[in-house]
DNA sequence: TATGAATGAGTCTTCATTCAT
DNA sequence: CATGAATGAAGACTCATTCAT
């Protein structure tokens, strides 16, 4: 039925707003059936458990970060243009969607995401780690593992979006263009 | 009484173990009372509430940081020598307190510590901060406000660790060396 | 419409197992449903609530159990003979119908069947009452209150199928002969 | 503590006389608290959990039964005597323990008890299993597996104190001396 | 009649904190 | 100061039953 489907879809949301908000642990379930406008036990009927809610709440984001990762990817580029691309697809997604970032933030070193999920969610990442590859064996890239590379791309843009999340520093085109260059400096082949 | 004070540390590197392990919200207090061999009503004789205790070590932590960060600094070498030794320091200190620096990660961005306390904490990133201004104005490093800097060189370092505590690869010397060599080539200066 | 009345027994079937497995208790109204391959509302179009289905559950265990009692009973045999019929009914009924057996051990001080139902289900054991007071009319059996014999008899059968449906022992028709001739040994008229 | 061990007590009395008087099941731990006169948490600090409780319900009542069984027991008697004397104390018991009756009737088959503790509180029937054995030693008792002959006289006087404890019937001493009788006719060595 | 999503009171259990000893 | 039994509010989850479709 649609009105199913909705339903799950207004109690993940939901959730996710919470969850982001206040923190899973300070979520009870209790408060998401009355913010959602639901009985306890509907959201019981859609998902077997507050910790399985959670892990659909991770699958979902991280197949909206996947799907939005490649987009505006076009052949005619150089291999920089095409990382700055990228590089801003991430900061633009999580600027767009900041609860995400946040969930994602806060749960990616949680454990309640089970091993099989994390494995899914991270598949994900697969076209990045294919690009960056990619950028090793042209020579546009320095030799380096593929996963500690992300790892720090993925985390100068996650200071970016902090400090744009905080009310600390605005994030403007110009600091942003800093911070992709200095990530590319930080990785890019060296003679 | 200098017993009170051990006592008082007890709880403390106990309460410090277990949120490590197990994460603050599956730590009861009463699980702590028997693992630092005391009664529960102990605890709240040196600390009101498990909030403020969880900001005890929070400020503790940031203390500890703050005394390791600094050390080996000579005078007598080239500014990107000293960037290196700062950056070693940060790595090793946390090589050596794998414990500070899952704890660290776990709290930072909770919502348990209070706003006067993180300001605390935070002042001893200052003489990071000092360091950093330093080499933008000797034209060692590009401009760029020097919490973003601060940011972008700790979250390369953070995924060093977290590799190196990860089984999935080994933080070699070389690796480090890497990743150290793709911060500064992040943030020095440019011609 | 025939069909009905097949819907009707398939749920009542399916509870009867489902409660003889698990206990009443730990059989939901859901599960019933699932396994029975119906809506839960469908099972309250033919039981107005849990209680009264599982009152239908032991007027039914008890009116089959009251047809098998006397098969077999011709009049050409002895006291002692037609007795031995009889504990051999009950005994074979039971171990050929164990469900029956244990919903009857589990339903048996329950306080879900009503006092109306029981006086109704206890009806179905006029036979036997009436066989025993003949026998001690007979001077067959010794004097005792029918109900008091009544339960001697079906205490030992009950043992004795308990030790067969548990692995202790194998029931054979040795163990058995001993069983009924223990049982008879216990109530039939001395001199 | 004094009051400890009491406090722990009050609780078992209480739960022992809600079970038998609703079923463990129809007993909310709630209401055990709140007729045991203690807070819901009070209980969890005395036992575990729910199942844990009645287990130890289960170990206590099998032991009191244990200690009850062998009482009177003098040689100088027939071993037909002593039969009836153990007979006896197993019916006085349970007249006098109402409560562990009704209690033991409804654990039996119950799944709730472990293993391992339904193997301790068997270990109370020793004495009589091993009475059993004697009588047939002794030629007293005819050849039967004494597990099957103990439950056969059990059950008959169990079958005594249902008529005991319900209106039917009152359990005079001449009722008992036959019950008693009809079960010794059931298993004493036939030439 | 059949469906099955929705309900919400009720269940067991946890745990930060208190306070009499 | 130390103790640890006691508290009770709050949490995750269950399930008999209803009712709109």
């Amino acid at each position: 039925m649609n009105n199913d489907r909705n339903r799950r879809r207004d109690i993940m949301n939901c959730m996710l707003r919470l969850v982001v908000e206040q923190g899973i642990q300070n979520t009870p379930m209790s408060q998401l059936a009355k913010e959602a406008g639901v009985a306890a036990g509907t959201i019981y009927h859609h998902f077997p458990s507050k910790e399985f809610l959670i892990n659909e709440l991770y699958l979902d984001s991280k197949e909206a970060f996947g799907k939005a990762i490649m987009v505006n990817f076009t052949q005619d580029k150089s291999y920089r243009e095409k990382f700055e691309i990228v590089a801003r697809n991430i900061y633009d997604f999580y600027v767009d969607h900041e609860i995400n970032f946040l969930f994602s933030e806060q749960i990616s070193r949680s454990t309640l995401i089970t091993a099989e999920n994390r494995r899914l969610g991270e598949l994900n990442y697969m076209p990045i780690l294919e690009f960056l590859e990619l950028g090793i064996k042209l020579k546009e890239l320095r030799s380096m593992e593929v996963e500690l590379m992300a790892q720090l791309i993925y985390s100068n843009i996650s200071a970016a979006l902090h400090l744009h999340l905080s009310d600390c520093l605005i994030m403007t085109e110009e600091r942003l263009k800093t911070v992709i260059a200095s990530s590319w400096d930080g990785i890019k082949y060296k003679l």
